[in-house]
DNA sequence: AAATTTATATATACAGCGTTAACTTTACGC
DNA sequence: GCGTAAAGTTAACGCTGTATATATAAATTT
């Protein structure tokens, strides 16, 4: 018979493992170690068996997806408490673009795992941003050329941020026409 | 002495280990076998130990980023290739575009394994899709209600767009400024 | 109150993963 | 031919997700 240490005096029946996993994820992800964010591990820090996750969770994916769902709530909440309405339309919709993107910012953890796949932070390695801007400054070329070509007066800049948008768009949009929506 | 069943009669070095990872990777991707994209995976196509991967790439993620490369390559000549210049600025531009989405469209796992992380394929699981619409709708709902309070008159599918467009261009530049771009 | 059923945990095992270390084989330069 | 360097093998380690069979606690029924 152990000492109680804290509150949670060791039964069996644990009671709250579902929370408790994602309680934990939470954490995890909260202190940027997303990529130890495996069944196994998630399992042990709540003091369970890995086997005991599956009475509560069909698979691994299962509970990735609650972990998800969890955070696409605060994500949703953030989102609308920050889109005040302001007196004009653009105004308003500025607003929520900022929201969408102050949250990636307050909360960058929290939207790469969000918005990217978990594991692989390649897109944040040296190498792979290297071939990213190789590619974008080709696409850049092409567009500082259909400037010239039509002789529109243009700052680096603009150039830029054309750029940008173009790849910006068009990447997000078929993201977007990938997932479904 | 085995007889030679064909040209590649194997001999103790390969000769050629490298590139032969890289194309098996390739054809892998093509046909849609993403998943099991793995290492040892590989190098058992290959006829080779994983072990002796370790001699052409110093890890797992050297190996998929000289993949991506490859990749990227494609994509590049793709992409410039589409972007034939016409009269206009607009059209020169569209066309841009619309590479781009071809790409996407007529090399669909190329673009997912490239513009997407590798293992997880959670934004196509229903479960995935089903939050990401919710997301999505509870968006629109919100831009619905800033054309309401100024009364301007919009299809449902202005608003879809509208709200698509805010999503894809946030949700891409976002990830282009992850990205290190 | 006792018995039974159901929910929840465990122990064990399996196949696959990336990676490492020690060793063997082949090829190349002198 | 010899020595070295490159490229391969074998074996192992610790991790992963998952399945099966079993044990325990709680809930339900009798």
């Amino acid at each position: 018979m152990q000492p109680d240490e804290d509150k949670p005096q060791q039964r069996y029946h644990h009671g709250n493992v579902k929370e408790a996993l994602i309680d934990v994820a939470m954490k995890l992800i909260e202190s940027n170690e997303v990529e130890l964010l495996s069944l196994r591990r998630l399992a042990k820090e709540v003091g369970v068996t890995p086997s005991a996750v599956y009475n509560h969770f069909s698979d691994k994916n299962a509970l990735m997806l609650a972990i998800k769902i969890r955070l696409y709530d605060e994500f949703n909440k953030f989102f609308e408490s920050r889109s005040s309405r302001a007196d004009d339309p653009e105004q308003d919709l500025l607003e929520i673009c900022l929201a969408y993107y102050y949250f990636s910012q307050d909360y960058p953890s929290r939207f790469h795992f969000l918005f990217s796949s978990i594991l692989p932070m390649e897109w944040s390695t040296p190498e792979m941003v290297e071939i990213s801007c190789r590619t974008l400054v080709r696409t850049r070329k092409l567009i500082l050329d259909i400037y010239d070509k039509y002789k529109v007066p243009a700052s680096e800049e603009d150039v830029v941020n054309t750029t940008l948008l173009v790849w910006a768009q068009l990447h997000g949009m078929v993201a977007l026409k990938k997932s479904g929506s």
